[in-house]
DNA sequence: CAAAGATTTCAAAAAATATTGAAATTAATG
DNA sequence: CATTAATTTCAATATTTTTTGAAATCTTTG
C-alpha cells in the first residue's frame, strides 16, 4: 500500500513542469518528463502504480515512458521488500544523465553526419570527369566547411560531458 | 529567369538530408532543413520562386519556412539587379549560426529555469512552518542540485559558441 | 495610379506524434 | 499449478504540428 498523498503539492507540480520543458526542448514525450520529474522530487521510490495515479495519466504511458527512462539510465529499478511491484527511483546525478544522453543519443547522430558527409566527398570526386571544374572546387569548399563543423562537434561532445561536473 | 536546372543532382540531395537532420535534432519543421541546406551549397542566391520549383514545396512553406530562417539569422536577403524578387543566401558562418542560435534560442530557456528554481526556493522556505523539518531539508538539497545543472548550463553556452570558432 | 508580380497570412487538410485502455503476456504467490 | 497481480503491447483515438493553397496584402513598374 502507497501511502503517498494523491494530489500533488505545489513543490512536486514546480519541479515536474521544469522538466517538462528540458524533455520538451529535448523532443522526448510530455510524460516522461512528468514521470521523470515526479520520481526526481519524491523521496522514496514510486511504483508504476503511484506514477499513474498522482499523475493521471494512463498505463500505457506509465509503461512507455518508463521504459523511455530506462533506456536512457534515467531510471533505476529499486526492490521494495514487502512489495511485489518494481520501484522507480530517479538517476539524480546529472553528470551521469548528460553522459548517457550524449553518449546515446547525440553521438551516433555525428557519427552519421561524418559518414554522410564522407559519401558527399565521394560524390564529388566521381563527379571531376563532365562537371565544371572551377564549379566542383566550389562544391568542395562548402562540403569542406560541413565537414569542419561535424569535426568541431565531435571534439565538442567529450567536453561537455566533462564540464558537468558536480 | 532562372537558370538552375529543375531537378535536386544528388550532390544537392544529400547536403539537403544532412540538414534535414540537423533541422528535425533541433526540432525545426523539415522544410526549414530542406530549404537551408538548398541554399547552403546553392551556387548563387535563389528565389523562394526557385526554392518552391526546386523542393516541390507550397508557396506556404516556403515563405514561412524563409521567415523562420530569417529570424534564426541563418538566411540573408540578397538584391539581384534586374530582379524584382528576393533572392536569398545561406549564412555559411557556423560559427556565426551556432552563436545566434544559443542566444536566441537557448538562454532564454535556461534563464526561465533559472527563475523557476527561484521560484520553487521561495516556496520551500514558506513552507518551513507546518511542514516536517527533515523532508523540507531534503527537498532543498534536491532543489540546489537543480539549482547548480542550471548554473553549469548557463556556464556551458559560452563555452560553446566560443568553441565553433573556424 | 492601375495592373501585374511577389509575398504573406491563415483556415483547412494532411501528416506525424503521443496517449489511452483493453487484451496479451509475464511473474509472483499460496 | 492455478490464481491473482503486475507489466507490456498495440490498435484505436486524440492531440499536436506541419503543410498546403487560395485570398489578402504589399510592392514595383510602366
Amino acid at each position: 500500500m502507497s501511502q503517498a498523498t494523491e494530489t500533488l503539492s505545489q513543490l512536486e507540480t514546480e519541479v515536474i513542469t521544469f522538466f517538462v520543458r528540458g524533455t520538451q526542448v529535448l523532443g522526448l514525450p510530455k510524460t516522461v518528463g512528468e514521470i521523470f520529474g515526479l520520481l526526481y522530487i519524491a523521496p522514496a521510490a514510486l511504483s508504476m502504480d503511484d506514477i499513474i495515479r498522482k499523475l493521471k495519466i494512463s498505463l500505457g504511458s506509465a509503461s512507455q515512458g518508463l521504459r523511455t527512462l530506462r533506456s536512457l539510465r534515467a531510471v533505476r529499478v529499486v526492490y521494495i521488500p514487502g512489495s511485489r511491484r518494481d520501484h522507480y527511483e530517479a538517476e539524480t546525478e546529472f553528470r551521469t544523465l548528460v553522459a548517457n544522453f550524449l553518449r546515446d543519443e547525440i553521438t551516433p547522430h555525428l557519427e552519421s553526419g561524418e559518414s554522410q558527409i564522407e559519401r558527399v566527398r565521394r560524390l564529388l570526386d566521381a563527379a571531376y570527369d563532365g562537371g565544371d571544374p572551377e564549379l566542383i572546387e566550389w562544391y568542395r569548399a562548402r562540403i569542406d566547411k560541413l565537414g569542419r563543423l561535424s569535426g568541431a562537434a565531435q571534439h565538442l561532445v567529450p567536453m561537455i560531458a566533462n564540464f558537468i561536473k558536480f
